[in-house]
DNA sequence: CTGTTAGCGCATTCAC
DNA sequence: GTGAATGCGCTAACAG
């Protein structure tokens, strides 16, 4: 099976041939059909039938200078909350002739910059981070070379080109103020430890006033690690009230522990998770969480791409798409 | 912002040019540097540094008629089942310096056809399929091109070219098998349209050699179809015993479905998902599932596609990784 | 409306 | 060990 005859591709050139014509006939015929008298072009069209030809992009990006890819980086391409924007960006880019290269950075900031540059080696029109771009020489770089990049999931005054997302910080101060107005003072903390989880903190914190119990485990967060992490703040603190946590399948994890140990959930321990996936709305009890809308940043940051590849003005540079406190029975209780 | 100064691309040119040799021996230096004499090629490797030249992989590929990029065709990148084969595949091509550039089908075998030729047309090196690749037109052509494709997650005697997978129809069998060696036969399906999902759906009819209640919903399943599919089948038998779903998802929805209803499980009905999903073994009660090793088929299929393309004759055009009924509290049951 | 000319940036092939 | 010529497949820019 190794040594099938491989047949050579057709070249514009044979198309140009088999239909008797130019090969910048053949050529506009195929990329801008009202250019070229119609008989001309079903000529063509027949003979690109007949050669059974496939257009080379390279060849033509080569000298377009336009290679209609857009390299998307995530940390791992496993992580839900991303999934919904990677699917509506590889939806919209499509509809434009634009395909999506995926990179995976690992949370790790060496292979973000190697990564970059592999993209830019493959000449990609634009770049789509998963959060902030680490700066660094390779930002720098991509302002120099005119690159449209968007970051998003995350919000930033001086975004290196574009940002869609929003500010985690709010998050985590909006998510503490809502536990309080609950008459929640014993509240502990389940998140991961990769950036945004940790700004969130952060933003809770900053609002509680004071350390709260708190597990720490290693993104990407899971069910399982959820579990754990119930485990860990109640040891530290047996008689917490509200925990928040940073992905709704940790969340998940916690309302399992939370039922297997017998903990009312919300009577006795209240639980908020954070993405808006779309299980949370059907568990029992129902999950609260803070709803952000993924598919939406995935919109945008196609068409901040590609505006700024046709070189239209962008309108917004910096688009914060807010995010929602969903209550639901997770957190459902009459004020104390 | 958008009049920036976009500084042009650095060439090898002006690295020849910087570094004071030519052309061809810049190009060496940085892709064979042990065709050169030490001293040049620390010329030259300066001479990157000083012009900061990022090499143009279009360009060589045109010359070369390689691309170094693999396209996974998935029918909507969130479907779970095939994150962990998309992460793997992209880390081991990503190793080997190839990209993957992914498109979605949508389940619709139009967009599949065009998606094809669009990834032809980027000559790509090599194709991994999530599911088979619908027979027709753009099948011959892939074979006739010669590109190396892998198709995965189910299997065949005849691929069109490799296929990494299991049998789904044996999956749905030995799952009747299951349930019947537990005695139960008051059994029914919670089940998603997708082809692979209606193969293990036959394979369960083939052993228990009747129709059962059944519930039908479209792909992508998800928690809340899983308990409306359970409510389904419940109306159409009210003393089912148990219940074999097309994903861990759909699952989870039976799952909570009992509980919010207060049938017991496994007590009066049994839950077995499919795939093997992280959260399943978390659950309370724990999910029993069919296990299938994603990541495997991740490694396969780039050590597959990465073999082809470089001219080694592949040992195994057919690698069956089978799968594993694993059986966790949802099922676990002393036999009645 | 159509054809000709001249590369895009690099790597293969041959000389030296 | 190094260099010059040639062309991968296509399209921008100009002539006709």
């Amino acid at each position: 099976m190794s040594s099938v005859p491989r047949l050579k591709n057709k070249t514009l050139h044979d198309v140009a041939r088999s239909a008797g014509v130019s090969l910048m006939t053949a050529s506009r015929a195929i990329s801008q059909p009202e250019l070229v008298a119609k008989e001309t072009r079903e000529k063509v069209m027949l003979a690109v039938q007949v050669t059974g030809y496939i257009p080379n992009r390279l060849a033509g990006g080569l000298k377009s200078q336009r290679s209609h890819t857009v390299a998307a980086l995530v940390p791992v391409i496993s992580v839900p909350q991303f999934l919904p924007t990677i699917q509506t960006l590889t939806e919209v880019l499509e509809q434009a002739g634009y395909q999506l290269i995926v990179g995976q950075t690992g949370y790790d900031r060496a292979r973000e910059a190697a990564l970059l540059n592999t993209m830019l080696s493959r000449r990609v029109d634009g770049i789509v981070m998963a959060g902030l771009l680490q700066p660094g020489d390779a930002a720098q770089k991509l302002t120099q070379l005119g690159i449209p990049v968007v970051e998003t999931w995350d919000m930033t005054e001086r975004p290196v080109d574009t940002v869609v997302g929003f500010s985690h910080v709010k998050v985590g101060s909006a998510v503490a103020g809502y536990f309080l107005s609950k008459g929640w003072h014993r509240v502990g903390l389940a998140t991961g430890d990769d950036q945004r989880a940790t700004l969130r903190r952060e933003g809770f914190l900053s609002v509680m006033g004071r350390e709260v119990p708190t597990a720490i485990v290693k993104a990407p967060a899971s069910v399982q690690l959820g579990r754990q992490a119930l485990g860990e703040v109640l040891r530290q603190d047996p008689l917490v009230r509200a925990v928040f946590c940073s992905s709704d399948g940790m969340a998940q994890g916690v309302l399992i522990e939370a039922q297997v140990r017998g903990i009312r959930v919300p009577e006795e321990l209240a639980v908020l998770g954070f993405g808006g996936a779309e299980f949370s709305a059907h568990l029992s009890p129902s999950l609260s969480t803070v709803q952000v809308d993924g598919a939406a940043i995935g919109v945008h940051a196609a068409e901040l791409i590609l505006a700024r590849c046709q070189g239209k003005p962008v309108a917004q540079r910096i688009v914060d798409i807010g995010f929602q406190i969903v209550e639901r029975e997770s957190t459902m209780v009459s004020n104390s």
